[in-house]
DNA sequence: CCCCCCCC
């Protein structure tokens, strides 16, 4: 009986040679949980044996029927040649004639050897897999360009025949491939492959956070896993946190196999990779202490002047001297109504600026500033606050008084220089009124025709614009007298008032205004609110009067809501679309209300003119 | 399985 020998290392070089014979030498079912039983060969074609064999399910009965045993010989009628894992390759029997059995054989043809990988094109290149069994002469190799299909989209192999992940992952003690030193990159993992072991530095480490919603509670913490092909985020949840929170160190170097990969929202990632993890029961994390070749940590470093340049909304390594540290404080969170702790502290560099980095949660509680230490964070969430603040979120890495060049050369600046300086800050924009200059002129047509606020950040613009409306009904109520607290108070009827953000009652109130007001130019016209100093400007009256007005002369109260109908303001704008309900529309909160500078506002003009070539 | 990243 005649095999066609030589022929599975064509197969696995990507040809599609027809009919090869070959002799079955082992079978073994496997048997999965959720799917059809499957049936692994063991195949030989004289020269070599191949183990990575699969009989598409519809063979299942040349088994079953024992038409398929040891020493038979099959011819393949058809079948594909599959990767999977990256590089790895399978074939899959989808139709064959059984053209001896294994008892008219009886023996084992020929004598066999395993294939070696670096045979197969793209394992040769891999020098930690070439193995040292003994080498046949290379076999001229062309490509014949029929890519390998895919499992999913093979054509004959019917819904449920598809080889399951899971029936690959079934190990098997003569598997000739991949020795557990084998390495895999970080871009090459996708949830299609289970094993896989990769070399990881690790480059950031969450705190441990819990949640509590609908769909349960627990706790979790993430790392950022990074080796020379990319960066990859890893979360681990309640039993993980106990096994790998201590073990795992920013800086140290480790192996990790067997986590769960999916695709990651990148909406919640600030890396650029497809995929995240999430280390499972079966996970293994283990040391590495070679880790010469791993990129290290870097940081890109922006001078705190130059903050101004950065992307508001970006993020942006930085590192500077805590100045100021203000005491823990608390503050309610818009969305989740939840109170959330939080450390202001103030930063300062070589570039002479401060600015305001916020710590949140355990990293504010923890930080002690005593002795001005230095803090470097690995993308730290600029905002626009005061111009421009930075925030430290789950996303960024603190770190306190680092052992890095970075830190030693501003400890000297600071202890030599730096200590006694007096530092910029950045200004808010639109926050002048008056004397500062105005920006970004427009008139409310092109505030509509430009979409301005129709991002998810709010545009500021000024515009002059005369007022030709006022809601007069519930424009002010009574808050809570505190200084920073603008709550209503409830009328307990008994004199008292009562805050419930204070959760406390006062014998008095303080007024708040909130305005809306229509105005407009020549072009058209816009509701806007005007909080209490806005209103106060409109007006021309301080809230505490109108509201005595309100309660003891209306006629007069009526008056001085028909005195701003027709003048005109320069409005300093911030404008963003809110979403209510599912409707979204523009809301526009005055900032600022001033009289208008004729100078300035001539001086618009006439530039305005001249951009017109009049 | 989180996914809030806040507040002024």
């Amino acid at each position: 009986m005649q095999l066609s020998s030589g022929i599975i290392l064509d197969i696995l070089n990507g040809l599609t040679p027809e009919r090869p014979v070959l002799q079955v030498m082992n079978t073994k079912k496997i048997v999965t949980a959720n799917t059809v039983d499957r049936y692994r060969l063991l195949v030989s074609d004289g020269e070599y044996v191949y183990s990575h064999v699969m009989l598409g399910a519809q063979l299942n009965r040349v088994m079953e029927n024992n038409e398929v045993t040891n020493f038979s010989v099959i011819e393949m009628t058809n079948y594909v040649c599959n990767t999977v894992q990256g590089e790895k390759r399978v074939i899959i029997v989808l139709d064959l004639k059984v053209l001896a059995s294994g008892d008219e054989v009886g023996e084992k043809i020929g004598n066999p050897t395993t294939i070696n990988p670096a045979q197969i094109p793209s394992l040769a290149n891999k020098p930690k897999i070439a193995d040292q069994t003994n080498v046949p002469a290379q076999r001229p190799v062309t490509n014949v360009g029929s890519k390998p299909q895919s499992v999913e989209h093979g054509k004959p192999t019917g819904p449920s025949s598809g080889l399951s992940g899971k029936s690959l992952q079934i190990k098997q003690s003569s598997t000739p491939t991949t020795p557990t030193s084998r390495v895999h990159s970080i871009s090459s993992l996708t949830p299609y492959q289970n094993r896989w072991r990769i070399r990881a530095r690790v480059t950031m480490k969450s705190n441990i956070r819990t949640w509590n919603n609908s769909r349960g509670e627990g706790r979790l913490f993430n790392v950022n896993l990074l080796d020379d092909s990319g960066e990859i985020r890893c979360t681990g949840f309640n039993d993980q946190v106990g096994k790998y929170y201590d073990m795992l160190e920013v800086n140290n170097v480790y192996y990790f196999s067997k986590c769960t990969l999916k695709t990651a929202n990148k909406q919640y990632s600030n890396l650029n990779c497809e995929y995240e993890m999430t280390m499972n029961p079966e996970t293994v994390i283990e040391p590495c202490n070679d880790t010469t070749d791993l990129p290290v940590i870097t940081f890109d470093f922006v001078k705190i002047s130059d903050l101004e340049k950065a992307q508001p909304n970006g993020n942006v390594d930085v590192i500077g001297v805590v100045k100021v540290c203000n005491d823990v404080g608390t503050v309610i969170g818009k969305q989740s109504q939840k109170e959330i702790t939080k450390r202001d502290l103030q930063i300062v560099d070589e570039s002479g600026v401060a600015v305001n980095m916020t710590l949140w949660g355990e990293d504010a509680v923890k930080f002690d500033g005593q002795g001005y230490p230095i803090v470097a964070v690995r993308s730290a969430k600029v905002s626009e606050f005061h111009g421009r603040s930075l925030s430290v979120t789950s996303g960024s890495q603190l770190m306190i008084n680092p052992d890095i060049k970075e830190a030693h050369f501003l400890r000297g600046w600071f202890e030599s220089k730096g200590r006694e300086l007096n530092f910029n800050t950045f200004q808010a924009e639109g926050g002048s009124a008056g004397g500062g200059h105005s920006s970004n002129w427009k008139n409310f047509g092109q505030v509509k025709s430009e979409n301005l606020g129709q991002s998810d950040k709010a545009d500021y613009y000024t515009a002059k614009g005369t007022v030709v409306f006022v809601k007069k009904d519930n424009c002010m109520y009574q808050a809570c007298p505190t200084a920073d607290c603008n709550k209503k108070v409830i009328d307990q009827g008994n004199g008292l008032y009562r805050c419930e953000r204070c959760n406390r009652e006062f014998p008095n109130y303080k007024w708040r205004m909130i305005l809306s007001a229509n105005v407009a130019d020549h072009t058209d016209n816009q509701w806007i609110t005007c909080f209490q100093e806005s209103a106060e400007a409109l007006l021309e009256m301080k809230a505490d009067e109108i509201g005595e007005l309100r309660e003891k002369d209306e006629t007069q109260f009526d008056q001085v809501m028909q005195n701003v109908l027709f003048k005109q303001f320069t409005f300093r704008m911030r404008a963003k679309v809110e979403k209510y309900n599912d409707e979204s529309r523009l809301k526009t909160v005055c900032v600022t209300a001033t009289p208008v500078d004729w100078k300035e506002y001539g001086n618009l003009l006439v530039e305005r003119l001249a951009q017109l070539g009049i």
